[in-house]
RNA sequence: GCGGGAAUAGCUCAGUGGUAGAGCACAACCUUGCCAAGGUUGGGGUCGCGGGUUCGAAUCCCGUUUCCCGCUCCA
């Protein structure tokens, strides 16, 4: 990232802060990780962008349903899904250079191998020999400018990747989903019993580990790190009741949880974000039609917000990134001030989960067509597992995503005037629909305004009422908000009965009635709206 | 998690051992009236938190929390 690029991300961070978009959770306890509240503007654009993608998703077609499921889910989802094994690696650190690494991806070397360590300059190698001689006095090392030679490969059969050194800790296990306990025992309690009586008995740290681990398992329950699975686990239900046919969709918008190894970019990675998530359920051989089919859609979709021109791509995953039950994979991404990051995964899952799911549960995941041709026996009526087409957005990043878009700084004028900071969101989007403002605090201005801002309300569009300093500073202080649309009470308005509008993104003023408010304001709410080209 | 940088008013920052500051923002009033206007007044900081050194710490030392950058990992 550039000093520039990083600068920019500083200035959202700053605005985000300043206006009320986002706040550091907890921020007077000193803050904490990861962890960010949405203010109330924030807290309108997220409920904006996830009403819009409900009602592209879930109210403007036939053939997708929504859920909302509980965050906390049988431990047994999980098992079959897969995370419980996969979120779990056991990891090392080295305890030469201070590097934590994946015991199972580490260079492999059976237990006597000659142990070369490099290290990236002389001085690193030079504390490399120091801590050496103190992590193993017994053994004579020789350094030769960046490398040593003396150890040899242990027991372990790896050495650490980044040095090649065979000095390293423990394995240990790190799950990456939250887990907690349910159920009125303290599991605290549980777990002290259990180590407890396991040392008395003269047990081992395996036998201690196996203990903890029993003592934990009865109560354990996991956040979930996704979504999804609650679409697979429901299918059968949603099924029953909603007697659909396939093809269609799950759809389901909520919170979900990883216990990420990093956390970065502000609100972009963090443990804790919100998803937009729908399951597609296609007949076997399908996938790759509707696959085609989903890209396109979700990519129109991104740019229907407002993430229009190139800042916007869509990138096929290659073979080495599909998961080994996918057979197809794109990313949505947009050009952060970063560089590019995801903002929606379309998947082409196969038959993977519901297959994974019917295992666990030794149920029936099937769907019955009655008119299809059952490949097998050639004749009409098929049970088939249906194959899935995942577009499992992140509702978090899109918001990040619409603020970067958005955000603009223009410059002054030849005059040196008009400088401004605009937020330059999709007025569907934008938080304040209209920022009704009486020019001067009297004749009568205040009142009319209030009346403006009451009618809109009643048409259930959030205006405010805004007659704080002057009237540039008003508009100055709606363009960072990014509100579209400020209408001003003047002198004429009590003359003629019009106030002006003023547009954002061009500061256009025209006249336009007081009656005639609400609707010109909704009329450009339901409109196609396409950003303005950068001056 | 490792390495590097940072943390002083809502924001941007100045302040290198001796009485906590500026600009903008915020609140009230006056003047004004269409693109961050002027004036007067005011509120707001145990200098991220906890220890230590010192007669005295925003300033020096240690720890810790949070953020940013790089690596790593990931949606």
């Amino acid at each position: 990232m550039s000093a520039n690029e990083s600068n920019v991300m500083q200035k959202i961070v700053s605005l985000c802060k300043r206006r009320g978009f986002v706040y550091q959770s907890s921020e007077i306890y000193g803050g904490l990780r990861s962890s960010y509240d949405y203010g109330p503007m924030g807290a309108e654009l997220k409920r904006n962008l996830m009403n819009e993608w409900w009602r592209a998703m879930v109210h403007s077609r036939e053939d997708i349903v929504g859920l909302d499921a509980s965050i906390i889910m049988h431990p047994q989802v999980w098992r079959s899904s897969g995370h419980l094994a996969s979120f779990s690696d056991p990891l090392v650190d080295c305890k030469v250079c201070g590097e934590r690494f994946r015991a199972d991806k580490a260079p492999r070397a059976a237990e006597g191998d000659v142990a070369l360590m490099t290290f990236a300059d002389k001085g690193k190698a030079k504390a490399a020999m120091e801590r050496l001689a103190r992590i193993d006095p017994d053994t004579t090392f020789v350094r030769d400018g960046k490398t040593i030679r003396g150890a040899v490969a242990g027991a372990r059969g790896y050495v650490c990747p980044n040095c090649g050194s065979p000095y390293l800790s423990e394995e240990r296990q790190f799950n990456l989903m939250f887990r907690t306990s349910m159920g009125p025992v303290d599991p605290v309690g549980e777990l002290i019993r259990a180590v407890r009586e396991t040392i008395e008995d003269g047990g081992d740290d395996a036998a201690v580990r196996a203990a903890v681990d029993g003592a934990l398992e009865s109560s354990a329950v996991y956040l979930r790190p996704e979504t999804a699975q609650a679409m697979f686990v429901q299918f059968p239900n949603v099924l029953q009741s909603t007697s659909a046919k396939v093809p269609f969709g799950i759809a389901q918008m909520g919170r979900s949880f990883r216990n990420e190894v990093t956390v970065e970019h502000f609100i972009f990675r963090s443990v804790e974000f919100e998803q937009m998530e729908m399951e597609y359920f296609v007949m076997p051989g399908e996938g790759p039609k509707y696959l085609d089919y989903w890209t396109a859609a979700r990519m129109d979709w991104w740019r229907s917000v407002g993430l229009q021109g190139d800042a916007l791509r869509l990138r096929p995953h290659g073979d080495d990134e599909l998961a080994h039950y996918s057979n197809g994979c794109f990313d949505v991404e947009y050009r952060f001030p970063w560089g590019w990051d995801e903002l929606e995964g379309i998947a082409s899952r196969t038959d993977y989960d519901l297959k994974a799911h019917a295992a666990g549960s030794g149920k029936k995941l099937t769907y019955f067509d009655p008119e299809a041709e059952n490949p097998e026996t050639g004749k009409k009526g098929w049970h088939y597992v249906p194959h899935v087409i995942e577009p499992a957005a992140g509702a978090t990043r899109g918001v990040l995503a619409l603020l970067c878009d958005a955000y603009h700084e223009e410059p002054a004028d030849a005059e040196g005037k008009g400088a401004r900071t605009v937020l330059r969101l999709h007025p569907r989007l934008a938080p304040i629909k209209a920022g009704v403002l009486p020019l001067v605090k009297k004749q009568g201005m205040p009142e009319v305004a209030r009346g403006i801002v009451e009618s809109f309300l009643a048409a259930g569009i959030n205006a405010k009422y805004d007659a704080q300093h002057s009237i540039g500073k008003r508009y100055a202080r709606h363009d960072e908000i990014g509100t579209p649309f400020c209408l001003t009470v003047d002198g004429q308005t009590a003359e003629d009965g019009t106030v002006t509008i003023r547009h954002r993104d061009d500061r256009q003023q025209a006249r336009i009635a007081v009656d005639e408010a609400v609707d010109v304001v909704r009329q450009a709410l339901t409109d196609p709206w396409t950003p303005p080209a950068d001056a």
